[in-house]
RNA sequence: CGGGGCGUGGCGCAGCCUGGUAGCGCACCUGCUUUGGGAGCAGGGAGUCGAAGGUUCAAAUCCUUUCGCCCCGACCA
């Protein structure tokens, strides 16, 4: 094709072509999702299948649907919630020094042969051949890939320490996949993994991995816990875990009612008093969403990956691996944040921070109400869900609660005939009437109210 | 992997025991009415009954095999 018919074809004006940020392609003109034209429908019935609140408000709320046992599909909403994870983390991850990489999920076994892992991992390990017969596995977790990697592209001490991290499918032939999202056979984890000279420098990370979690489950809006944990397969002898409080939480996080010690039940089965101070000590449960662990040479001495140090010698890196599980935080947030109406979605992680519910037929179209969506568009770009749907109001307030946007803006009659409207803080079900020109600068400082509890 | 349960329009279910024209609610489409908490009436579309084999004049239904899914126990982000 020559380029003259390329021109003739495009449908941008071929003037606007430049270096710069045309004004047609403004990032921060954001877009508004309008209900009537998103083919997702929420369902009124439980599904069946679902046992756990978070499966079942997700399958109910249009969030995922099943492919097979522990494997979904996620759509747009969550897709939207996931990403606003994923950004929180990796922020956090970079200020800590992290680097963000790309491992792959396809790989050769002979790495894992070279851990002993290959045997190990048992049938958890998702097994394939390639048309060569060549054994391969899908990733579960990626040491042996980041170290095998690592040992390449370092080889002196002065290239520690070093942070790579990575946002990725991971893949577990779970002996029993349950509870949707929270326990799936390929899930989305963040994982990183920390090559450090000497031992102090590997803990010192492994400290500051500590804070960089505390710091993202605050962020995210979750009340959360770090505790004491065994090490499991990925090994080594110091790790701790991160919980995300919640009633239905396969985990019990026992914690000391005067000091800061809290440990994960399996880690210390029989304290009736904590070991630091002796008080007392009260048990909750949890969901695990997050894992750090030092590894010091578990790794690097198997698969024979060293550097030089100061000194010439050839020692091997000093490890640290630290997980979070991206999909099951979305999972957790909701079962720790619901109500009988369906999502109660920390501002942070919602997938639209607020709805906006015009009441009656022709109210999405009245200019009042379109400026006022513009004007809260132009607060929150690409933050507002706008359900002009021609159905009744009851409708859209059960979608809405059952979604659970943080904010609902309601335009009625009996309000906006005022000049005014009703907004509807999800979470206490408190809701504020106020002049149109008004809502925008309300929702802004109602959205910075502090957090529930961290 | 051991134990229990279930596979019937997109979702929730009935029908199966005692074989005989596949049904109900929700959702969907059309029309009219309705519009601050899942509306009403009328009409309509949509299912090889998980799959394969067998018994029978005839199988969603009985028999055999198989696959899938969910729940309870040993693990994990």
């Amino acid at each position: 094709m020559s380029r003259t018919s390329v021109r003739a074809r495009s449908p941008l004006p071929e003037a606007e072509v430049s270096p710069c940020i045309p004004p047609w392609a403004d990032p921060n003109q954001g877009a508004v999702l309008r209900a009537s034209a998103d083919p997702i429908q929420t369902l009124h019935e439980e599904p069946a299948e679902a046992e756990v609140v978070s499966h079942r408000l997700m399958l109910r709320a249009g969030l995922v649907r099943k492919l097979a046992g522990g494997v979904y599909s996620y759509l747009p909403m969550a897709i939207r919630s996931l990403r606003k994870i994923e950004n929180i983390i990796r922020e956090e991850m970079n200020r800590a020094g992290g680097q963000e990489v790309l491992l792959p999920a396809l790989q050769p076994s002979d790495l894992w042969e070279k851990t002993g892992r290959w045997q190990a991992y048992g049938p958890e390990l998702f097994r394939l051949a390639d048309r060569h017969e060549r054994p391969f596995a899908l990733g579960p977790t990626h040491e042996e890939v980041i170290t095998d990697l690592v040992s390449q592209l370092v080889r002196s001490y002065r290239q520690l320490p070093f942070l790579p991290y990575q946002i990725q499918t991971k893949f577990r032939d779970e002996r029993r996949p349950r509870f949707g999202i929270l326990r799936g056979r390929e899930f989305i984890m963040k994982d990183a993994y920390s090559f450090s000279a000497s031992e102090d420098d590997a803990r010192q990370i492994y400290v500051r991995m500590q804070e960089t979690y505390a710091r993202i489950f605050l962020r995210l809006g979750l009340e959360h816990r770090m505790v004491e944990a065994d090490s499991g397969l990925i090994g080594g002898n110091l790790s701790h875990e991160f919980m995300v409080m919640a009633d239905s939480g396969e985990d019990t996080v026992i914690s000391c009612e005067k000091c800061s010690w809290a440990s994960n039940i399996e880690k210390a089965p029989d304290a009736r008093v904590c070991p630091h101070c002796g008080a007392s000590v009260s048990s909750r449960t949890a969901i695990e969403v997050g894992h750090v662990f030092y590894l010091g040479h578990k790794y690097s001495a198997k698969m024979e990956t060293t550097f030089l140090d100061a000194s010439g010698n050839e020692i091997p890196f000093f490890m640290g691996c630290y997980g979070i599980g991206v999909s099951r935080i979305m999972a957790a947030a909701i079962e720790q944040a619901h109500d009988g109406q369906g999502i109660v979605w920390p501002v942070p992680i919602a997938p639209y921070r607020t709805a906006i519910l015009p009441l009656g037929p022709g109210m999405a179209e009245k200019p009042e109400v379109l400026a006022l969506l513009a004007s809260i568009e132009s607060l929150w770009p690409d933050e507002v869900y706008f359900d002009d749907r021609e159905v009744r109001p009851g409708i859209k307030f059960q979608d809405a609660d059952l979604r659970g946007f943080p904010f609902q803006v309601i335009l009625g009659e009996r309000h906006v005939e005022k000049g005014n409207g009703e907004i509807k803080i999800r979470r206490t079900g408190e809701r504020v009437v106020a002049p149109l020109t008004e809502v925008p600068s309300l929702l802004s400082r109602l959205a910075q109210a502090p957090l529930p509890e961290a």
